[in-house]
RNA sequence: GGCACCGUCGCCAAGUGGUAAGGCAGAGGUCUGCAAAAUCUCUAUCGGCGGUUCGAGUCCGCCCGGUGCCUCCA
């Protein structure tokens, strides 16, 4: 029983073999740093996320890379349009990246190399295409010639004679084929550029993951990741441009995750459909879209809805209250005196399905159903007055816990969650908290005396205010609905 | 036009060919002064029609419906 995974290329679930033992080397796209980053940005890094902290869970070494484009023509525009200098641009958004990641439990990578840091690296390729025949300079540009790359379309599936028949390939005179592609273009007056045996100019798009991953992670490497909009050029091109430089397949498997969808259409910038992140952030805690985008299988469209996402925060405050009762009810014993107690962890039946699911192509779905279940059993338990499996419930809490923190939940303590849930709640409401503690202390005034008109009265005063309450032995809580 | 993918309970969502996980919503029970929470029980034959097979949601064909890629895009 080993990990599978849906390799674009062959396009068919692999067990996973690395080219080093017990080590693996991936590398993903990351972002144009022009804009905030919106809802689809987020499920790519959750899910590359997700498949990181696994590989570490399952004892690899991983060297984890995720790059920032920030030389582009998007960049160059929006700092026109906005009469910033680029690089103001590009830093302000890198900066915020960081910030909406970090919300999201995204852990560092090994490296965020940027594109700027590695210019020269660029440019050595280039120049090897060059040398070799695979591509030519006309007039300041360098085009990766397709032609001399007889596995051209071999990720996408596409061949080249259908591309060349559709009717959308880009015109420009300048080169040889249609579907050749920019490794370096002249920058014309007022650009940015950096110095080239051909002039002037920036790099191409494609050219600075080539460099890069081989940069870090060497000609030939495990896992390169994206979402499934990349597959085709940015993908291809890479693999056209390291196999060109090479003479080696660049990547073992081709990882991509699906579209989130609104109405079932692509979220993106040209539809004019997408949510920033910060902009979900104000209705919705940072978790909760979290656990929403891993509910689902990595490799399918998920539809983004409020629906979908008040389903989730009912989900993720379930978990998080469960979490708390478990861990109050073994508050007083020291874990450390278990004997064993990694070992139970490991051997724990949550944790076997847990690897199950997760070794079969990072089935995250699967993953949260088991959760539920275990749930179940984990509230039965702390109900039960019998503290004989006080030592049961530890384990179980605990297994429970790592497979979720291996998913990117429960970072924060329930009583942070809590509070942090009634703050964003509470935008919308503007409650104050006393107010709401003094009516539920005159509820309890009135339940001791037993006046049950008045106690009601009291409660249904504060669901007006979309306050709910619960009695628990430990005296009277209360969330916001 | 070319190439892919998808269509499972009211909603969301899993599902190596052997008679459908889980969540939300809904119904009923336990608990509770009543509630809430928790817990228990209940609710689908898988877009349609054929075929392969002892057996198909799961493979093949056709049809209907939807999406994506072929241009920048996570």
């Amino acid at each position: 029983m080993s990990l599978k995974l849906f390799n674009t290329l062959t396009r068919s679930k692999e067990p996973f073999v690395p080219l080093k033992e017990k080590q693996v080397g991936m590398y993903v796209c990351g972002v144009t740093v022009y804009d905030y980053c919106h809802v689809g940005h987020a499920r790519a890094a959750i899910v590359f996320d997700t498949m990181f902290r696994y590989f570490q869970y399952l004892g690899y070494e991983v060297n984890f890379i995720r790059n920032f484009t920030d030389i582009d023509d998007k960049i160059i525009n929006r700092a026109n349009d906005k009469g910033m200098d680029w690089q103001e641009i590009t830093h302000k958004y890198t900066v915020a990246f960081h910030e909406d990641m970090g919300k999201l439990n995204i852990a560092s990578p090994t490296e965020e190399p940027k594109a700027t840091d590695h210019i020269p690296e660029m440019l050595s390729m280039i120049q090897s295409l060059i040398d070799q025949n695979k591509a030519y300079a006309i007039d300041g540009d360098v085009f990766y010639s397709i032609k001399s790359f007889k596995d051209y379309g071999c990720l996408s599936g596409k061949n080249i004679n259908d591309l060349q028949s559709g009717a959308r390939v880009e015109v420009n005179e300048t080169k040889r084929n249609p579907l050749d592609f920019a490794l370096w273009k002249k920058s014309k007056p007022g650009e940015p550029f950096w110095n080239s045996p051909w002039g002037a100019g920036r790099p191409g798009w494609h050219i600075e993951c080539s460099a890069m991953s081989k940069k870090f992670l060497g000609d030939t490497f495990d896992i390169h990741g994206g979402g499934k909009d990349l597959v085709f050029p940015h993908h291809e091109n890479e693999i056209a441009q390291s196999c060109g430089c090479t003479g080696q397949q660049p990547v073992r498997y081709w990882v991509h995750n699906g579209f989130v969808n609104i109405d079932k259409e692509k979220m993106s910038k040209s539809l004019g459909n997408f949510f920033t992140i910060r902009e979900i952030y104000k209705k919705y805690h940072p978790e909760v879209l979290r656990l929403f985008l891993i509910s689902s299988h990595y490799r399918s469209p998920i539809d983004f809805s409020e629906k979908n996402l008040d389903d989730a925060t009912k989900v993720l405050t379930r978990f998080y209250e469960g979490l708390a009762g478990a861990r109050n009810k073994t508050a007083t014993m020291d874990l450390k005196l278990v004997p064993d107690f990694q070992e139970k962890i490991k051997n724990h039946p949550l944790t076997k399905k847990f690897e199950v699911a997760m070794n079969d192509d990072l089935n995250t779905a699967v993953v949260m159903a088991h959760m539920n279940e275990e749930l179940k059993n984990l509230n039965s338990a702390v109900k039960d007055k019998n503290s004989a499996n006080l030592e049961e419930v530890a384990v179980a809490t605990a297994a429970w816990e790592t497979a979720g923190r291996i998913l990117g939940l429960f970072f924060l303590t329930p009583e942070e969650f809590e509070k942090e849930l009634f703050e964003i709640k509470n935008r919308d409401l503007g409650l104050e908290v006393s107010k709401i503690e003094q009516l539920i202390a005159n509820r309890n005034a009135a339940r001791q005396s037993k006046n049950w008109t008045e106690a009601d009265r009291c409660r249904d005063d504060l669901v007006q205010m979309g306050v709910l309450i619960e009695d628990t032995p430990n005296g009277t809580e209360w969330k916001l609905k």
